[in-house]
DNA sequence: TTCGGAATTCTTTTT
DNA sequence: GAATTCCGAA
């Protein structure tokens, strides 16, 4: 052990060594905080503390997996085995599970993620005959979740006057009934939402004394990491559970509290001192992260912000290069320019993929990005966005598997009773709702009695309805003896799912059809993997629990070489050694929507810092001035963090003046082209962008291929996918940018095509998958 | 009841 | 540019 205490410096050390008492320790970005975490938890097991006794909550499961797997090296795979590590969400799901009948819910309980809660939003809402133009289900659900992470129930929302005020001047009067119908058709659903998963915990330890009690002697050693990004409800959960021992460190950094808006409070780390008594503090002000320039630089914007505590960040590193700035003509130009510079870093030193990250505010920035890094070449991962398990194909799937495990999950129902398509509408549907909430039963129970109600529905879609529930009824038969994969499998096939897809011929459908051979693998491997484990079985429980929290980082692929995209919120923690922070504008980042408060404005500045102090060797932050934002070309101006800057830290790089890439496709190209040689490809429907994704040889292909054929002898009848090329004809020349560009006979909106010319005897490719507007 | 096509609306960030 | 909603035809 003592071989490991002295890889730490003293501040670091410092902490691992108090083995007991309240102590916070603020530790600036790149400082090592992780690894006082993980050689705190390794030397209070070496001082004999029982790993049975530590409950350590990480900010993404896969961190806690990594800080057990380190923790196992260092005290043995069998000892590391019984520690509580995970998100909040995931530790207290499991919690809730083991005392779900206290609170009235099933311990199979369904998890809705933000998309069932938000459906069901939507539908109490129409069911309310509200309307829909002043209640936004997307505003009305946000609202819910404010208030529940704030520990605002249902009750409490009554009887606080100023809350029905506030929605009611709002225009939404209706509001607390919303609520409140809300939580019954999720009790009801026996499903909890993401802010359940915490109230229900709060609830839990507030009307059991003996169950906190049995907790708090349980977690006698609590860890808490990226502590200024808890909210309230968690805040309150840490206090009730460390109240007996009060052994609970808390690790975090004021300047990078980036979570306001789901609920995170800044204060939670600013007032720790006052919550308990005795509290030590530790700071950790070395970064050994990055280079001086980067942290000088970050030092010099976070030093704006008001609201902070005292903290000198700094380094022993080598200066380093300077921040590079880039002005771009638009968000095209910006993804080329950071292509290019990632190649060109990439000859120039020898560096792999994996060492470069582009970093971006909002998600919808990711596609030019993607589009420039394909077209040289370069593997990328996108993390976030539409992750795996929220594609439709795959949450179809589940929804079956929620409902073979529950079948009161009134959203798995809805969405999976008429899909594939058996002929049970959404006039069926909506019956059976009004009778469910009529007779204060669930969905699936009223499919059962429906002889002795008597519902207006025809004898046809009675039969139709039994046969889905006889259907669900024997995944459950089957479910009782069966592993998950089975089951899943089973499911896949017997729906319909499967065929489905097949039918549909299409490459988007193939590639669900993958995606679905994938989850079903993955299920494997996890009911592999879970019989390992001690307190798991591999049953479909516990896997639909994983799903429902599994974070976009926690699936590593076994990630071969890629670049990495992502959001800067979830590039929190992370580190690379070349980092690309794009879209540095004005309404952009800071975001438009960021401004109306210092607070908010600070908080986009924290988030800039993050972004920043990602960075090890080198940070390029560009800008453009026009960038494509909901499918129009809009002025943009740099941000203001740029100017924030130090300038000594900074090198700009000003483009060539007139300087710009020359365009796809010419605007009036159909001035010389005789538009009844167009040739479209066989429009195909449906959007997924992976779905055509080449392989490395196609590609190849495709680059040396331009011009299709050469000679004017020969029209090619198929393309390099081999899908069949028809006649089309281009009528009139629309507005020249992204998507809607030509009129053409016989394609409608969201349809995909690809556009052959012919000039001076030559046929050339012109443009592929263009959106295309029917006449 | 389903399907296809088009208009309408929308976007910050996530467990 | 994409998801959702709306509308008319089969």
């Amino acid at each position: 052990m003592e071989e490991y205490l002295a890889e730490l410096n003293d501040a670091q050390r410092a902490p691992v060594l108090q083995k007991e008492g309240p102590m916070i320790v603020i530790a600036g970005a790149g400082s090592g905080k992780t690894r006082v975490l993980t050689y705190r938890i390794a030397y209070l097991m070496y001082q004999g503390v029982d790993s049975f006794n530590i409950l350590s909550l990480t900010f993404t499961n896969k961190a806690a997996r990594e800080m057990k797997k380190r923790i196992a090296d260092i005290v043995g795979t069998s000892e590391a085995k019984n520690l509580w590590m995970g998100t909040f969400h995931s530790i207290f799901a499991k919690i809730l599970r083991f005392e779900a009948d206290k609170l009235g819910y099933p311990s199979n309980f369904t998890i809705y993620d933000t998309q069932d809660s938000q459906r069901l939003v939507a539908s109490i809402i129409k069911e309310m005959g509200l309307d829909k133009d002043i209640y936004k289900y997307k505003q009305v659900y946000s609202r819910i979740s404010s208030y529940k992470n704030s520990l605002i129930t249902v009750k409490a929302y009554f009887q606080n006057p100023e809350l029905v005020e506030a929605d009611a001047m709002a225009k939404r009067p209706r509001m607390g009934e919303i609520y409140q119908n809300y939580v019954e058709r999720c009790f009801k659903a026996g499903a909890m939402d993401f802010d359940d998963l915490l109230l229900k915990t709060n609830e839990l330890l507030n009307r059991y004394p003996d169950v906190l009690a049995k907790y708090q002697n349980r977690f006698r050693y609590i860890l808490v990491d990226e502590y200024q990004d808890t909210n309230h409800s968690q805040y309150l959960i840490v206090r009730a559970l460390s109240d007996k021992f009060q052994n609970i460190c808390v690790v975090g950094d004021d300047a990078q509290s980036i979570y306001a808006f789901r609920g995170a409070n800044i204060n939670n780390i600013l007032n720790f001192q006052r919550d308990y008594d005795n509290v030590q503090q530790y700071r950790l002000e070395q970064n050994y992260r990055s280079s001086r320039n980067i942290v000088e630089a970050a030092n010099s914007i976070i030093d704006k912000n008001k609201t902070k505590l005292d903290k000198v960040v700094w380094t022993a590193n080598e200066p380093g290069p300077k921040i590079i700035v880039n002005r771009l003509l638009t968000d095209g130009d910006e993804g080329r320019y950071v292509a290019s510079s990632i190649f060109e870093n990439q000859m120039q030193h020898q560096l792999s993929n994996g060492q470069f990250a582009v970093l971006y505010r909002t998600n919808a920035q990711s596609r030019a990005i993607e589009d420039a890094l394909r077209k040289r070449d370069i593997k990328y991962r996108i993390y976030g966005g539409l992750s795996f398990y929220q594609r439709k194909e795959i949450k179809d799937v589940l929804a079956y598997l929620r409902l073979v495990i529950n079948p009161k999950d009134e959203e798995a129902l809805k969405r999976v009773i008429n899909y594939p398509a058996r002929g049970i509408g959404a006039t069926t549907v909506d019956k059976l709702v009004v009778a469910a909430n009529h007779y204060d039963r669930t969905i699936f129970e009223v499919i059962q009695n429906l002889d002795r109600i008597n519902l207006k529905i025809n004898s046809g879609t009675k039969t139709r309805l039994e046969n889905f529930m006889n259907m669900i009824k024997s995944f459950q038969i089957t479910n009782e003896t069966a592993d998950a994969f089975t089951i899943a499998e089973m499911v896949a096939k017997k729906t319909g799912l499967l065929q489905e897809l097949k039918k549909d011929g299409t490459p988007e459908g193939i590639a669900r059809i993958e995606n679905i051979e994938e989850l079903l693998n993955g299920i494997r491997d996890f009911v592999e993997g879970q019989r390992e484990l001690a307190d798991a079985t591999g049953s479909l429980t516990e896997f639909l629990e994983d799903v429902a929290l599994a974070t976009d980082l926690d699936q590593d692929k076994g990630d071969d070489d890629r670049v990495a995209l992502m959001t800067i919120h979830l590039a929190k923690g992370l580190e690379f050694p070349y980092v690309y922070i794009v879209g540095m504008e004005e309404d952009l980042f800071p975001s438009g929507m960021s401004m109306n408060t210092r607070s908010e404005l600070e908080e986009e500045r924290r988030l800039f810092y993050v972004a920043l102090t990602r960075a090890e060797k080198q940070a390029y932050l560009t800008y453009t001035q026009s960038r494509y934002r909901w499918g129009k070309l809009v002025d943009a101006e740099p941000s203001r963090f740029i100017e924030e800057i130090d300038d000594q830290y900074i090198d700009y790089i000003t483009p060539v003046e007139g300087y710009r890439y020359k365009p796809l496709i010419d605007a009036d190209i159909f001035g010389e082209v005789d538009k009844s040689k167009l040739r479209l490809k066989k429009p195909v429907s449906g959007t997924p962008p992976l779905a055509h994704k080449p392989n490395e040889e196609q590609l190849r292909k495709l680059r040396k291929l331009k011009p299709i054929s050469n000679g004017a002898d020969e029209e090619p009848k198929t393309n390099l996918f081999n899908e069949e090329l028809i006649p089309g004809v281009a009528v009139e020349h629309m507005r020249f940018g992204r998507g809607k560009i030509l009129k053409i006979e016989g394609v409608g909106q969201d349809k995909k095509a690809e556009i052959h010319f012919e000039k001076g005897g030559i046929k050339k490719l012109l443009l592929r998958f263009a959106k295309l507007k029917v006449l």
